[in-house]
DNA sequence: AAAAATATTGAACCGGTGGACAGGGTGGGC
DNA sequence: GCCCACCCTGTCCACCGGTTCAATATTTTT
């Protein structure tokens, strides 16, 4: 039995279309149900960033092994997360097509993940820029430096400035600034917060416009 | 129609029994199939690190939007997200339960995404902990900050200048400086490099010494 | 209504940053 | 021997970044 939670029910318009048979709550129940909901769905809207990894841990609590699936109509990366990390099984757009809302009950069904494809990529980007940590094609790939200059980077990337990291390799700070422009060469970046974030991320795109 | 590629048919045995009206090849198709198959099962045992990423991008290639599953007799996390990276729709173990399989299958069947559980953590770990820290109270939490400052907060950590953030949000260079000087109160760094490093891996210590 | 928080902007100051000129030293390959 | 890559250093200068004086308007909270 599906079962949804939201207070105001008006908003649930998509999900019962999906499933005609499910049921509605007003709010998370605090002792387990008589009769176990085979998924939860909870409407996220109205619920602030800080509290949804809680209502999320609350539902999961209660309900334990039985998928938990948040949808909302403003989703984004960030909430996703938090409500996957809490230990939701699924995050999808309240006004999502009633179709779609049922693959995703099926994949949660059978114990699998629904994330967006956006937030799957970002995932993927993040872990194995982790992993890799200078492995290959990257554009920051740090193995492409010279030793001296990778030292350079090293500091500079840990939000040292010129002078500590000159004193800290033992040299000039006009030496730290020759090897630091090589090394912006090489990434095609213009300062040390581009080549943060390169380092960090590297799928991340530059904010800046080419003009 | 399942389809599984490995040059090892012996090595297919559980899989076998999961898809008993599956079919086998010994290797990966070069020219689309006269069949398209519903599913295509990758046995990555004897393919290279480097290699499985492209082997799984030409299946994908090969066999558009049908959904790929690699499974390996000594599966790990880089080889996982190295498949996933290239288009796969899952990762599990070539010895895993036949109903296991199944359960897989249905789930990517459905546009889902199967990955273990200690992979999920991994990539929920990874990527919260650069979004924000999913703990509350930790150093950097852009929920602590006013919108404004968080725009501000947001197109800097971009490795937008303080006159690109001042153009794209519509606002005077000084005020940009205004709302920056106090995300770096709130959050103690002394700087926009020390904001990108907290904002992107709370957990890493800060290079200079206090002394 | 009073107080606090938020959003906005100005001028001036100074240290950090990055580029533009440089040049000297060392070690390996052709 | 010559060239090249790498490492190290110097000076000058324009620009950026962060802080320190401000001040005013709007919104939210108490």
């Amino acid at each position: 039995m599906m079962l949804a939670i939201c207070p105001r029910a008006e908003l649930l318009a998509r999900w019962r279309k999906a499933f005609p048979e499910g049921r509605v709550l007003a709010t998370i129940p605090r002792a387990p149900l008589t009769v176990a909901p085979s998924q939860l769905w909870l409407h996220a809207d109205g619920i602030a960033d800080p509290d949804l990894g809680r209502r999320v841990a609350a539902l999961v609590a209660v309900c334990p092994g039985v998928p938990v699936v948040v949808i909302s109509t403003a989703p984004n990366q960030y909430r996703a997360l938090l409500a996957l990390e809490a230990g939701a099984s699924g995050f999808c757009h309240a006004l999502a097509a009633p179709e779609l809302m049922q693959q995703v009950a099926t994949v949660v069904a059978h114990g699998g993940l629904w994330v967006g494809p956006e937030l799957m990529k970002r995932m993927l980007g993040a872990v194995t820029a982790r992993l890799d940590q200078g492995g290959g094609g990257s554009v920051a790939d740090l193995s492409r430096l010279t030793p001296r200059e990778r030292a350079v980077a090293t500091e500079v990337s840990r939000g040292a400035t010129n002078k500590e990291a000159a004193r800290t390799l033992g040299i000039t700070e006009r030496t730290v600034k020759a090897h630091l422009a090589a090394v912006f060469e090489k990434f095609g970046v213009r300062d040390r917060l581009e080549l943060v974030i390169a380092l960090r991320d590297p799928l991340a795109a530059p904010a800046r416009s080419v003009a």
